[in-house]
DNA sequence: TCCACATGTGAAACATTGTGTCAGAGTAGA
DNA sequence: TCTACTCTGACACAATGTTTCACATGTGGA
């Protein structure tokens, strides 16, 4: 059975470091000839393992490149447990992903590139909806623990945060369609205003 | 070169019945064994073609499953186009998707199966998210359409059209949950009520 | 020091998927 | 009848992801 505490262990933590350090590596080799392009082999090998332990730490080839959203969802919930209670679910919703505009502001190139890569890669893209798909109990949850004590998760908390992050998918794609010169908050706000009927 | 109109000819509609034929045989053999522990080459055998048939027809293995939402996305479409011009984006939305719901109402035990066999089977919910995603432009085209003659399409109404798709998401997580018990247009309106602020 | 045990790594085998090629069978039409 | 055209199945192929095994490394205790 697993510890029923999930502590971090120094290796649990070297581990995350080899897996960062390996994503990395990935990222720049498919950046730079083309996810169809590059085969496990050549990810493995340009990270200087085998390809056994490459999928050992990675566990497939989206992984490689999705991995760096790994954090977002909780990301974003953390954000939306700091926001006052007062606030409305849609505005603190919002002001939630605020977090997430802070890291496509701070590496603007990085950021196109690699949405892009998501968009226009069918593996890639429908892999990174499901993980997306995943995030959205944690904030329904996080929406219904702001609501009150015992308020149970409602379908209404569900549709909010599904709906606030396809604003988000929304937004991106108009972004990336304007090769990134519009502006990605302001673009967030027109389709987060535009179900605020 | 494809020709510019498209044309239906009697060949391709002898193809769309062996694709449907094949399909559906598919499907019983998956939903009786599981997604997993069935090839391709169990397939194509249950319907009595090779595996390189089969996978002409139908592409992939996920597709096998996944082809009976195929006209969901332009059905939405149409009867989106029925809509009175008078209603607003998000009625229209709500009733548009009431074609599917008929759809459930129809034949809700096997809905209920094909339902949780995506939900439970993460390489067809991501597939099937992605698919789900390519119907928002068409929406979004339309919504632009019903609003008048010029107006291009926005980013108001992608939001839009992608939040009523997440609503008929969430509606079907509680649905299913539910065991089938609880009323999907029930939950869907309460979903829609829910982004109505 | 020596031993036992756990952990990480690479190699290899394996089942499966999806693509591409190719030859033969069947068919409709000139 | 001859000729294109289409469909089919067989096969080969590259690649993915899983599993198993052997080897190395290192660590703690007797």
């Amino acid at each position: 059975m697993t510890p029923a505490v999930t502590r971090t262990s120094t290796r649990d933590i070297a581990r995350n470091a080899v897996r960062a350090e390996l994503a990395q590596v990935a990222f720049d080799l498919v950046r730079r000839e083309g996810y169809e392009n590059v085969t496990v082999n050549d990810l493995a090998t340009a990270a200087g393992v085998s390809r056994s332990t490459f999928l050992r730490y990675i566990g497939s080839k989206e992984e490689a490149v999705l991995s760096a959203f790994d954090a977002h969802g909780e990301q974003v919930a953390e954000a939306l447990r700091a926001r006052p209670a007062t606030e409305d679910d849609w505005t603190a919703l919002r002001r939630a992903l605020d977090t997430l505009m802070e890291r496509y502001r701070q590496d603007p190139q990085s950021a196109l590139v690699i949405t892009r890569l998501v968009q226009d890669t069918p593996a890639l893209c429908a892999r990174h909806l499901e993980k997306q798909k995943g995030w959205r109990p944690t904030l329904a949850k996080t929406l219904a623990e702001r609501a009150g004590e015992a308020e149970p998760t409602t379908l209404a908390h569900a549709a909010r945060a599904a709906a606030a992050l396809e604003c988000l998918d929304v937004a991106l794609d108009h972004w990336t369609a304007s090769d990134g010169r519009l502006d990605l908050p302001g673009l967030l706000d027109e389709a987060f205003a535009a179900l605020a009927f």
